[in-house]
DNA sequence: TGACGATATCGATACTTGTCAATACCATTC
DNA sequence: GAATGGTATTGACAAGTATCGATATCGTCA
Protein backbone atom coordinates (compact mmCIF):
# COMPACT_ATOMS: atom_id res chain seq x y z
CA UNK A 1 0.00 0.00 0.00
CA UNK A 2 0.97 3.06 0.93
CA UNK A 3 0.94 5.87 3.60
CA UNK A 4 -2.12 6.85 1.37
CA UNK A 5 -5.54 6.75 3.16
CA UNK A 6 -8.00 6.59 0.14
CA UNK A 7 -10.58 3.99 1.23
CA UNK A 8 -11.21 2.47 -2.37
CA UNK A 9 -7.50 2.09 -2.26
CA UNK A 10 -7.77 0.38 0.93
CA UNK A 11 -10.62 -1.61 0.40
CA UNK A 12 -8.65 -3.04 -2.96
CA UNK A 13 -5.29 -3.84 -0.70
CA UNK A 14 -7.26 -6.34 1.47
CA UNK A 15 -8.86 -8.31 -1.35
CA UNK A 16 -5.21 -7.90 -2.87
CA UNK A 17 -3.56 -11.09 -1.11
CA UNK A 18 -4.07 -15.03 -1.81
CA UNK A 19 -4.74 -15.68 1.64
CA UNK A 20 -7.30 -12.74 2.43
CA UNK A 21 -8.98 -12.81 -1.26
CA UNK A 22 -9.73 -16.79 0.08
CA UNK A 23 -10.85 -15.86 3.46
CA UNK A 24 -13.32 -13.23 1.63
CA UNK A 25 -14.23 -16.30 -0.72
CA UNK A 26 -15.05 -18.56 2.01
CA UNK A 27 -17.45 -15.80 3.79
CA UNK A 28 -19.33 -14.86 0.61
CA UNK A 29 -20.12 -18.60 -0.01
CA UNK A 30 -21.13 -19.28 3.72
CA UNK A 31 -23.25 -16.49 3.21
CA UNK A 32 -23.35 -16.36 6.54
CA UNK A 33 -20.71 -15.67 9.54
CA UNK A 34 -17.66 -18.40 10.00
CA UNK A 35 -15.61 -19.17 12.93
CA UNK A 36 -11.72 -17.96 13.08
CA UNK A 37 -11.03 -21.32 13.33
CA UNK A 38 -12.65 -22.30 10.42
CA UNK A 39 -10.14 -20.17 7.91
CA UNK A 40 -7.01 -21.50 9.79
CA UNK A 41 -7.63 -24.87 7.93
CA UNK A 42 -8.79 -23.40 4.94
CA UNK A 43 -5.28 -21.29 4.25
CA UNK A 44 -2.18 -22.89 4.44
CA UNK A 45 -0.92 -20.87 6.82
CA UNK A 46 0.06 -20.46 10.39
CA UNK A 47 -2.68 -18.94 13.16
CA UNK A 48 -0.98 -16.02 13.33
CA UNK A 49 -1.01 -15.59 9.94
CA UNK A 50 -4.58 -15.91 9.76
CA UNK A 51 -5.52 -13.76 12.51
CA UNK A 52 -2.70 -11.44 10.83
CA UNK A 53 -5.22 -11.49 7.33
CA UNK A 54 -7.90 -11.46 9.80
CA UNK A 55 -6.66 -8.24 11.39
CA UNK A 56 -6.05 -6.06 7.77
CA UNK A 57 -9.84 -7.43 6.93
CA UNK A 58 -11.08 -5.31 9.51
CA UNK A 59 -9.03 -2.86 9.81
CA UNK A 60 -9.90 -2.24 5.65
CA UNK A 61 -13.23 -2.53 6.27
CA UNK A 62 -13.92 -5.79 4.58
CA UNK A 63 -15.02 -7.72 7.87
CA UNK A 64 -16.91 -7.18 11.27
CA UNK A 65 -16.18 -10.06 13.97
CA UNK A 66 -17.86 -10.94 17.15
CA UNK A 67 -16.27 -12.83 20.72
CA UNK A 68 -19.15 -16.16 21.46
CA UNK A 69 -17.66 -17.58 24.12
CA UNK A 70 -14.52 -19.27 23.02
CA UNK A 71 -14.82 -18.30 19.77
CA UNK A 72 -14.48 -15.23 17.11
CA UNK A 73 -17.17 -15.21 14.49
CA UNK A 74 -16.76 -13.23 11.26
CA UNK A 75 -18.79 -12.11 8.55
CA UNK A 76 -18.50 -9.78 5.76
CA UNK A 77 -19.57 -6.22 5.36
CA UNK A 78 -22.71 -5.18 3.04
CA UNK A 79 -20.81 -1.74 3.03
CA UNK A 80 -17.90 -2.79 1.58
CA UNK A 81 -19.46 -5.81 -0.41
CA UNK A 82 -21.44 -2.54 -2.10
CA UNK A 83 -18.61 -0.42 -2.23
CA UNK A 84 -16.48 -2.66 -4.27
CA UNK A 85 -19.27 -3.57 -6.49
CA UNK A 86 -19.23 0.07 -7.09
CA UNK A 87 -15.94 0.40 -7.91
CA UNK A 88 -16.14 -2.32 -10.06
CA UNK A 89 -19.16 -0.88 -11.90
CA UNK A 90 -17.15 2.25 -12.20
CA UNK A 91 -14.78 0.28 -13.81
CA UNK A 92 -16.67 0.87 -17.24
CA UNK A 93 -17.54 -2.29 -18.80
CA UNK A 94 -20.59 -4.59 -17.95
CA UNK A 95 -20.56 -6.39 -14.61
CA UNK A 96 -20.77 -9.86 -14.41
CA UNK A 97 -23.24 -10.74 -11.61
CA UNK A 98 -23.92 -13.90 -10.44
CA UNK A 99 -26.70 -14.55 -12.48
CA UNK A 100 -26.59 -12.36 -15.78
CA UNK A 101 -30.59 -12.43 -15.67
CA UNK A 102 -30.82 -11.02 -12.58
CA UNK A 103 -29.42 -7.31 -13.81
CA UNK A 104 -29.52 -7.44 -17.73
CA UNK A 105 -33.00 -6.82 -19.03
CA UNK A 106 -34.96 -4.51 -16.89
CA UNK A 107 -37.36 -4.28 -19.47
CA UNK A 108 -39.15 -7.27 -20.68
CA UNK A 109 -39.34 -7.26 -24.64
CA UNK A 110 -42.88 -5.84 -24.23
CA UNK B 1 2.23 -8.91 -3.62
CA UNK B 2 2.94 -12.73 -2.95
CA UNK B 3 5.59 -15.20 -4.96
CA UNK B 4 1.86 -15.99 -5.90
CA UNK B 5 0.15 -16.59 -9.05
CA UNK B 6 -3.16 -16.47 -9.01
CA UNK B 7 -4.70 -14.30 -11.57
CA UNK B 8 -7.56 -13.03 -9.46
CA UNK B 9 -5.18 -12.00 -6.77
CA UNK B 10 -2.96 -10.08 -9.38
CA UNK B 11 -5.38 -8.24 -11.11
CA UNK B 12 -6.94 -6.84 -7.29
CA UNK B 13 -2.78 -6.56 -6.45
CA UNK B 14 -2.50 -4.54 -9.90
CA UNK B 15 -5.30 -2.20 -8.78
CA UNK B 16 -4.70 -2.08 -5.23
CA UNK B 17 -2.28 1.25 -5.08
CA UNK B 18 -3.77 4.85 -5.29
CA UNK B 19 -1.91 6.15 -8.50
CA UNK B 20 -2.53 2.96 -10.30
CA UNK B 21 -6.42 3.18 -9.63
CA UNK B 22 -6.20 6.52 -10.74
CA UNK B 23 -4.65 5.54 -13.45
CA UNK B 24 -7.48 3.08 -14.24
CA UNK B 25 -9.98 5.74 -13.50
CA UNK B 26 -9.27 8.04 -15.91
CA UNK B 27 -8.78 5.19 -18.51
CA UNK B 28 -12.67 3.93 -17.63
CA UNK B 29 -13.53 7.72 -17.13
CA UNK B 30 -12.57 8.37 -20.80
CA UNK B 31 -13.82 5.00 -22.32
CA UNK B 32 -11.34 5.46 -25.18
CA UNK B 33 -7.55 5.42 -25.11
CA UNK B 34 -5.31 7.49 -23.35
CA UNK B 35 -1.73 8.47 -24.07
CA UNK B 36 0.77 8.05 -21.23
CA UNK B 37 1.62 11.48 -20.91
CA UNK B 38 -2.01 12.25 -19.73
CA UNK B 39 -0.95 10.07 -16.56
CA UNK B 40 1.94 12.10 -15.81
CA UNK B 41 -0.46 15.07 -15.44
CA UNK B 42 -2.92 13.86 -13.75
CA UNK B 43 -1.04 11.55 -10.97
CA UNK B 44 1.67 13.72 -8.60
CA UNK B 45 4.25 11.47 -9.33
CA UNK B 46 7.30 11.60 -11.58
CA UNK B 47 7.32 10.36 -14.78
CA UNK B 48 9.68 6.90 -14.48
CA UNK B 49 7.17 6.07 -11.36
CA UNK B 50 4.30 6.67 -13.43
CA UNK B 51 5.72 4.25 -16.21
CA UNK B 52 6.34 1.63 -13.55
CA UNK B 53 2.60 1.59 -12.67
CA UNK B 54 1.78 1.55 -16.39
CA UNK B 55 3.88 -1.53 -16.85
CA UNK B 56 2.52 -2.96 -13.57
CA UNK B 57 -1.08 -2.47 -14.83
CA UNK B 58 -0.08 -4.47 -18.08
CA UNK B 59 1.91 -7.23 -16.20
CA UNK B 60 -1.48 -7.74 -14.57
CA UNK B 61 -3.51 -7.74 -17.20
CA UNK B 62 -5.32 -4.35 -16.24
CA UNK B 63 -4.58 -2.46 -19.79
CA UNK B 64 -2.56 -2.83 -23.24
CA UNK B 65 -0.63 -0.42 -24.93
CA UNK B 66 0.14 0.41 -28.53
CA UNK B 67 2.78 2.88 -29.78
CA UNK B 68 1.90 5.72 -32.39
CA UNK B 69 4.56 8.13 -33.71
CA UNK B 70 6.15 9.41 -30.16
CA UNK B 71 3.46 8.66 -28.09
CA UNK B 72 2.77 4.97 -26.75
CA UNK B 73 -1.32 5.30 -26.26
CA UNK B 74 -3.51 3.09 -22.80
CA UNK B 75 -6.60 1.41 -23.00
CA UNK B 76 -8.31 -0.73 -20.89
CA UNK B 77 -8.34 -3.96 -21.37
CA UNK B 78 -12.09 -5.52 -22.05
CA UNK B 79 -11.27 -8.56 -20.36
CA UNK B 80 -9.67 -7.48 -16.84
CA UNK B 81 -12.45 -5.30 -16.48
CA UNK B 82 -14.57 -7.94 -16.53
CA UNK B 83 -12.92 -10.29 -14.69
CA UNK B 84 -12.94 -7.31 -11.97
CA UNK B 85 -16.60 -7.20 -12.41
CA UNK B 86 -17.18 -11.42 -11.87
CA UNK B 87 -14.89 -10.75 -8.52
CA UNK B 88 -17.37 -8.48 -7.52
CA UNK B 89 -19.91 -10.31 -8.52
CA UNK B 90 -18.79 -13.36 -6.51
CA UNK B 91 -18.04 -11.31 -4.04
CA UNK B 92 -21.93 -11.98 -3.07
CA UNK B 93 -24.00 -8.29 -3.07
CA UNK B 94 -25.79 -6.55 -6.07
CA UNK B 95 -23.37 -5.13 -8.63
CA UNK B 96 -23.99 -0.95 -9.01
CA UNK B 97 -22.99 0.04 -12.43
CA UNK B 98 -21.89 3.59 -13.08
CA UNK B 99 -24.97 4.34 -14.29
CA UNK B 100 -27.74 1.70 -14.10
CA UNK B 101 -29.40 2.68 -17.78
CA UNK B 102 -25.77 1.45 -19.48
CA UNK B 103 -26.25 -1.78 -18.39
CA UNK B 104 -29.70 -2.65 -17.48
CA UNK B 105 -31.23 -1.79 -20.81
CA UNK B 106 -30.30 -4.17 -23.74
CA UNK B 107 -33.28 -4.12 -25.80
CA UNK B 108 -33.78 -0.34 -26.68
CA UNK B 109 -37.30 0.19 -26.55
CA UNK B 110 -38.21 -0.50 -30.26
C1' DT C 1 22.89 12.88 -39.26
C1' DG C 2 21.99 15.52 -35.14
C1' DA C 3 18.86 17.59 -31.93
C1' DC C 4 14.74 16.95 -29.44
C1' DG C 5 10.62 15.17 -27.05
C1' DA C 6 8.29 11.00 -25.19
C1' DT C 7 8.73 6.75 -22.82
C1' DA C 8 11.18 2.88 -20.69
C1' DT C 9 14.88 0.90 -17.95
C1' DC C 10 18.46 0.92 -14.36
C1' DG C 11 20.20 1.54 -9.72
C1' DA C 12 19.62 2.90 -5.18
C1' DT C 13 16.88 3.75 -1.15
C1' DA C 14 13.19 3.90 2.16
C1' DC C 15 9.19 1.76 3.32
C1' DT C 16 5.64 -1.83 3.55
C1' DT C 17 4.16 -6.50 3.97
C1' DG C 18 3.74 -11.59 4.73
C1' DT C 19 5.28 -15.04 7.61
C1' DC C 20 6.01 -17.64 11.84
C1' DA C 21 7.77 -18.83 16.73
C1' DA C 22 6.93 -17.39 21.12
C1' DT C 23 3.88 -15.55 24.14
C1' DA C 24 -0.01 -13.12 26.03
C1' DC C 25 -5.01 -12.80 26.44
C1' DC C 26 -9.68 -14.49 27.15
C1' DA C 27 -13.46 -17.72 28.13
C1' DT C 28 -14.75 -22.27 29.53
C1' DT C 29 -14.39 -26.32 32.24
C1' DC C 30 -12.75 -29.11 35.83
C1' DG D 1 -8.00 -21.31 41.06
C1' DA D 2 -5.59 -24.36 37.68
C1' DA D 3 -5.74 -26.38 33.28
C1' DT D 4 -7.21 -26.10 28.59
C1' DG D 5 -8.26 -24.48 23.99
C1' DG D 6 -9.18 -20.64 20.78
C1' DT D 7 -7.52 -16.14 19.32
C1' DA D 8 -4.63 -11.94 19.31
C1' DT D 9 -0.19 -9.66 19.86
C1' DT D 10 4.80 -9.21 19.78
C1' DG D 11 9.24 -9.46 17.69
C1' DA D 12 12.15 -10.56 14.07
C1' DC D 13 13.25 -11.48 9.42
C1' DA D 14 12.92 -12.04 4.40
C1' DA D 15 10.82 -10.36 0.51
C1' DG D 16 8.26 -7.13 -2.12
C1' DT D 17 7.23 -2.35 -3.59
C1' DA D 18 7.03 2.66 -4.50
C1' DT D 19 9.77 6.30 -5.55
C1' DC D 20 13.07 9.09 -8.11
C1' DG D 21 17.54 10.63 -10.50
C1' DA D 22 20.21 9.28 -14.18
C1' DT D 23 20.32 7.29 -18.42
C1' DA D 24 19.00 4.59 -22.41
C1' DT D 25 15.78 3.87 -26.24
C1' DC D 26 12.75 5.18 -29.83
C1' DG D 27 10.48 8.17 -33.24
C1' DT D 28 10.15 12.66 -35.42
C1' DC D 29 11.75 16.67 -37.51
C1' DA D 30 15.00 19.87 -39.30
Amino acid sequence: MKRDADPDTQLLQGAADPTRLAILRQLAAAGVEVCACDFTACCEVAQPTVSHHLKVLRETGWVASERRASWVYYRLRPEAVARFGAIAGAMGGGIIPVSPRSVRVVQPLV
